[in-house]
DNA sequence: GTCGTAAAATGACAGACTGTCACAAATTAT
DNA sequence: ATAATTTGTGACAGTCTGTCATTTTACGAC
């Protein structure tokens, strides 16, 4: 968490911060990222960065944070627009991604690239910052007539697995953009196992 | 890749060489593997490591590489083991993994080390070196019969999922060791959600 | 307006790291 | 024995990070 001289800052400066951050994160990868490099194009002398933030990974949280919580908004429409069908959730996402509406998220343009650079970056991890991994926000607005069980902790499961199965989508497409449509199709074949289940029909009934 | 140069080194040198990179990556975060350490351990002059392997990421490739082979091979056994189903795969993988059968697993004990240092490292990727997400080994042994389809892709998506199962429970249970029977029964309920699916009865005869 | 205290700014610095390269040593071929 | 090739080596240039002593600014009390 950045210290609270970093929200005390001018708005002009912070900014300016701000936006080298950003431009450093989406241009090199995690690994890559240089607090030399951002302070140079902010003209922000070094140790004034280190009275922001305690250090690179302090940044690195406090921005990917930032995007976590406007992801969650956005996953929070899209499930709204799907009437709270948690199943229908990674092949509308995906469309979003790929910008099947004709506009670009900024914000959104900026998670690729991340996701570019750190190839299959973990959404595991990223979406885990919050304490249960479904968000109150999505618990919201799901429709549980639609599970097979309806207590929260079941949605938190199908949750899981849906944003695993965008989480593929997504890598997939930037690994070989050229394959966005064999990419929706495996995105169907794989919402379609979370849905009906992989098993074949003989054996389904050993289940009780 | 390493260099032809590597391979031809003397043994004791190279397994000097090799001991002290696993002791490194067993011990620090991915982002802070340190070859001036690696090679001060090895008792190896900075010149030659530079001789054997391009650079940094070429070394942590080609460990990962090895583990992966490793870690293919005991799934393929486990699967065996569970008669082809692929459903039974995380449950018993997990097992193996907390070392539920008393012994230790050497290669194992160093996966899981990389795996509590670098949090919910990608298994997507780690499993994605090869050109399919599933092994040959594994397509041979596995039960298509129990499968709602056939083919390989499908059963290369359902093994997806039923890695990322796998990873979760992995995952969960490093974050928080006192959990595994809750973790096993988060798992029981992961992998019914695979082989049975997630909708609610009413639900599923939209499907044809 | 001036003084004093607390907050913020600053850049020089120590310590660490990576990858390179010119040259030495060793090994193999002729 | 000599030449040619392969391997070994450590000094070095260039970056980087996080710290800290010091200066500058902001601001309230008198």
């Amino acid at each position: 968490m950045p210290t609270t001289t970093f929200f005390r800052l001018p708005e002009e400066k912070r900014d300016r911060l701000m936006d080298a951050c950003w431009t450093e994160l989406t241009t090199v990868r995690f690994a890559d990222i240089s607090i030399n490099r951002i302070i140079a194009t902010a003209h922000i002398p070094r140790g004034s960065f280190y009275q922001y933030f305690e250090d690179k990974e302090d940044l690195i949280h406090f921005l990917l944070e930032d995007m976590r919580e406007y992801f969650v908004s956005l996953l929070r429409d899209i499930l709204v627009e799907a009437r709270g069908d948690l199943f229908a959730l990674p092949a509308m996402a995906y469309d979003h991604f790929i910008g099947h509406h004709g506009y670009t998220d900024p914000m959104l343009t900026l998670f690729i690239k991340i996701m570019t650079l750190n190839k299959g970056m973990d959404l595991q991890s990223f979406m885990g910052g919050s304490k249960h991994f479904l968000p109150d926000q999505l618990w919201e607005v799901i429709d549980t007539s639609r599970l097979r069980r309806q207590n929260r902790e079941y949605a938190n499961q199908v949750f899981h697995l849906t944003c695993a199965v965008l989480a593929f989508a997504v890598v997939e497409t930037l690994q070989d953009p050229a394959q966005v449509s064999q990419v929706r199709e495996l995105t169907k074949i794989r919402t379609d196992l979370l849905r009906y289940g992989g098993a074949a029909d003989g054996y389904e009934e050993e289940h009780t």
